[in-house]
DNA sequence: ATGGTCGATAGTCGA
């Protein structure tokens, strides 16, 4: 089972991009970040002839989350339970046994700003909600843009981005708090080059220069450790016309 | 170079 995640930056926007690369890779789930639509606007016919299902949670212009899945998916949920949200961020729901989660974690726009403080309120509700799932499921992904890069290592110029949004320590301990629950990176159980990156600014020519950051990430419980035998980044999609900023991350379970 | 570029939207805001 193939199942990928992918900030598109406007589902809108990048219709051929996503289309092409489902035609191309045929990942049984597709989760998707930024849709950047209200659902009543969701281009859903577009997915249907390449033989995807379609669940949104949208909104106007900002966030907004979606599932494609060859099958249906089961037990849909929108948003935290239990956190009242104006932002549609999560989608939850079960695939093949396995619990997916879609998530697109707030920015948090510089340490210290209000967004900042957003952020680190949403990711305690995140890890509250992610405990109770935990009660009830043991096959779990989580995936999606976690907008934290889990080390330095992930980091194109550490020292430069040292303590800033989306590497600060406050950051970084939530995301090892919910890898405490017993999930792991799946990224990392592999041999990796280095210098492998899942976002790159469009300003400055971010890609072209190297200078990224993996903040997309593919979290695994520890039931599907064994049979995860790939987890991987696909630049090419960045590399072309009118890129998302994001590129797909994939893992591949036995 | 304290900006740079996108998407959604119709002013700017958010990333």
């Amino acid at each position: 089972m193939k199942i990928a995640s992918w900030n598109v930056n406007g589902i809108r926007a990048r219709l051929d991009h996503v289309s092409d690369w489902l035609q191309i890779n045929q990942p049984d789930v597709l989760t998707l970040q930024e849709t950047k639509v209200m659902d009543e606007m969701f281009p859903l016919d577009a997915f249907k002839p390449l033989g995807y299902q379609v669940n949104i949670y949208g909104q106007k212009s900002y966030n907004g989350v979606a599932v494609l899945t060859k099958k249906p998916l089961t037990e849909i949920k929108k948003g935290i339970s239990g956190f009242k949200d104006d932002q549609t961020r999560v989608i939850t729901g079960t695939y093949n046994g396995v619990l997916i989660i879609n998530v697109y974690v707030p920015n948090g726009q510089s340490v210290g700003s209000e967004k900042f403080d957003y952020k680190m309120r949403w990711l305690k509700h995140f890890y509250a909600y992610l405990q109770t799932l935990l009660k009830t499921h043991q096959k779990i992904v989580i995936l999606g843009d976690f907008n934290i890069a889990p080390a330095d290592i992930d980091v194109h110029d550490p020292e430069l981005w040292k303590n800033k949004v989306l590497c600060s320590e406050n950051e970084r301990e939530w995301l090892n708090q919910i890898l405490g629950l017993g999930f792991v990176d799946s990224f990392r159980l592999f041999e990796q080059q280095e210098r492998l990156y899942s976002w790159w600014d469009y300003r400055a020519a971010a890609y072209r220069r190297k200078m990224g950051m993996r903040i997309d990430l593919i979290l695994i419980s520890e039931a599907l450790k064994k049979g995860c035998m790939k987890s991987y980044i696909d630049e090419t999609p960045r590399g072309q016309d009118k890129p998302s900023d994001h590129a797909p991350v994939l893992i591949e379970l036995s």
